[in-house]
RNA sequence: GUGCCUGUAGCUCAACCGGAUAGAGCUUCUGACUUCGGAUCAGAAGGUUGGGGGUUCGAAUCCCUCCAGGCACACCA
């Protein structure tokens, strides 16, 4: 199914070539709805191109417009826009095929690819805190668009489960732990005692040099610092399994910086046997020299007692998913801090003579209430556990008040539809490169641009199917006359057109903007039109309309990892 | 010092890779329930898009410059 955009585009590339015009401009829909629904620059365009007076090109490409199909005669406007207003019966038909639509309306990808989407990655022995809610949410949200878009997905857990850290983790194991304690909450006691460790080593020389060896002994294979150190990740993993329990967050793989242990050394071989590594100060680093704001920053592949470091297990994170996994396009999402590191990555991997897709999607930080960001080593973060129960007990709080006859068991359910809706959204409906100071009120607001007031739209349509106690059947004609049916028909249709262009620069607010409009189009078409005690054929449209945004607010929230109750 | 990011209403944010009179929400004020769920709707108020130049039919958007905040820049990840 072709959106109106489509369909108008080719109009007015047939109309310049029979005006013997060159191909310019576009359609795209209107920036106003006072102008229309959708207006094309292509006048301008051409105009300042050969010198020409604008509106009179644009009557000219008018005269040779065939759009009568779908648009009311097009109008010449201001400096020369040409407008076009749907037509009522073009609209209605459009309904009548979203519904029949599964994808409603949203076309595939033109050429589907293989897509590894990293996100998330949380650290072993360290809690998931707050700063990790946007990689996770904005990484699953555009795995989610990507496959619904018909790109093949995998979505990778690079879990932070090998470093240095783990030499003191594994001394305050053998030293200072509470068994009790680690049964109790095993993060919180992996936290304590490395926190300690790390306190201690800060005046004790012969704590920090035991640490060393620990780390050595880990890393040479020793059995029990093995052992310890698989514990340790075992429990973190069923923590981080807890959290994407309730935040339904869903991983294929979830390979951890030690799955590319035994292929470091490899990488380095082979970077340098290229000639694209070489040995700088007792190191093995990449130099970028023809490139000027990389000139003075050399990667580091290898350090100088030997070691390898995070690089060289990127490097050989890109060589699995490239040669392993087979994809071409490669997404990681994490914080802007890292940008530099990827930079390199990256640009090592096209020195190599890689030619995949690769995107470093970055996103803005949390800050305090000083405005300074959230550090992980401050201990100061707020743990992700808080919020996410903090997001279901206000949600149980208002929902109770508002509804006391629902069941227990079903209350306990849409509290936590509505309060992790809550907190997914109010990340994915803004720009992800802003920083914003951490707030409960902002997390968790119920009302304006937030999940809940989607999720009443869909509530409320809902609640309009058990009222006629029936299931929706698609009626015989769909007549829209009502300037409230209009509006909201017209960005039903818009759906197909929103979806894609979310991808072009990994901005799922496009997509939660565009939920908003429709769910606020809705609320003015139930206030305006009654849909149960109207006659046919108005009934039967006006049920279409509900059934059809129902559908969309459903599939649109989805797509950012949101679900809807059927009550609240 | 070099590079990158951010700066839009009192607050939180939009503006779909140059479009028309810069839009929402929160807050404030005024209205709307004998009517399908008021977590709603209709309306009002609120702006020199950080400052200054430039490019052109047209700039929040592109270029230059300055200001403010943040991040990163060789062996942590």
């Amino acid at each position: 199914m072709e959106t109106f955009q489509i369909i108008l585009g080719r109009a007015l590339k047939q109309a310049l070539a029979a005006a013997s015009l060159p191909d310019a401009g576009e359609v795209t829909p209107a920036t106003d709805a006072r102008f229309g629904d959708y207006q094309t620059n292509a006048a301008l365009v051409l105009a300042k191109q050969r010198g020409e007076n604008p509106r009179e090109l644009a009557q000219k490409i008018i005269d040779h417009l065939e759009v009568a199909e779908w648009s009311a005669p097009p109008t010449i406007a201001g400096a020369g826009f040409i407008n076009f207003t749907l037509r009522p019966e073009t609209l209605a038909k459009k309904i009548a095929e979203l519904l029949r639509d599964e994808r409603l309306g949203v076309p595939r990808a033109d050429t589907p690819h293989k897509i590894v989407v990293d996100f998330g990655s949380p650290n072993v022995a360290k809690p998931m805190h707050v700063g990790h809610i946007r990689s996770t949410v904005l990484g699953d949200a555009l795995a989610r668009i990507a496959s619904f878009l018909g790109h093949e997905v995998i979505r990778d857990n690079h879990i932070g489960d090998w470093g240095t850290q783990f030499g003191m983790v594994i001394w305050g194991w053998k030293n200072l732990l509470d068994r009790d304690a680690l049964a109790r909450d095993p993060i919180a006691e992996l936290v304590r005692i490395y926190k300690e460790t790390n306190e201690r080593g800060k005046t004790d020389e012969a704590i920090r040099n035991a640490c060393r060896e620990e780390l050595v002994r880990l890393q040479s294979g020793d059995a029990a610092n093995r052992a310890i150190w698989q514990e340790t990740v075992t429990l973190s993993l069923q923590e981080f399994e807890r959290a994407y329990e309730i935040l339904g967050i869903h991983y294929d793989i979830q390979r951890g910086e030690s799955f590319y242990n035994d292929r470091l050394p490899g990488v380095v071989e082979r970077l340098c046997s290229e000639g694209l590594a070489e040995k700088s100060e007792g190191a093995i680093c990449v130099f970028f020299r023809d490139i000027p704001e990389l000139a003075e920053r050399p990667c580091i592949i290898r350090k100088s007692d030997g070691g390898f470091n995070y690089a060289t297990t990127d490097i050989a994170t890109i060589d699995y998913r490239l040669d392993d996994l087979g994809a071409d396009t490669v997404w990681i999402v994490t914080g802007a801090p890292q940008k530099l590191h990827f930079q390199q990555l990256f640009e090592i991997a096209r020195r190599e003579g890689k030619t995949a897709d690769f995107r470093h999607i970055t996103h803005g930080s949390i800050l305090g209430e000083d405005r300074k960001l959230m550090k992980t080593r401050s201990g100061d973060n707020v743990p992700l556990k808080d919020v996410l129960e903090e997001a279901i007990v206000r949600a149980r709080k208002i929902v109770t008040e508002k509804n006391p006859e629902l069941p227990a068991g079903e209350l306990e359910q849409i509290a936590r539809t509505i309060g992790i809706g809550a907190v997914k959204y109010a990340e994915l409906s803004q720009y992800r490169m802003t920083d914003y100071v951490f707030s409960w009120e902002r997390m968790l607001a119920f009302q304006g641009n937030t999940a809940p007031y989607l999720q009443n739209a869909y509530v409320r349509i809902r609640s309009i199917f058990r009222k006629l106690g029936a299931e929706f059947s698609a009626p015989n004609e769909v007549i829209l006359t009502e300037p409230a049916e209009l509006n909201l028909a017209k960005r039903l249709a818009q759906f197909a057109e929103t979806v894609p262009p979310v991808l072009n620069d990994f901005r799922p607010n496009l997509l939660a903007n565009y939920l908003f409009e429709l769910a606020n189009a809705f609320h003015a078409f139930y206030e305006a039109c009654p849909v149960l005690k109207a006659e046919e054929p108005a009934r039967g449209t006006r049920l279409a309309l509900c059934e059809l945004t129902a559908r969309v607010l459903a599939h649109g929230l989805d797509l950012l990892g949101i679900a809807v109750p059927e009550r609240m």
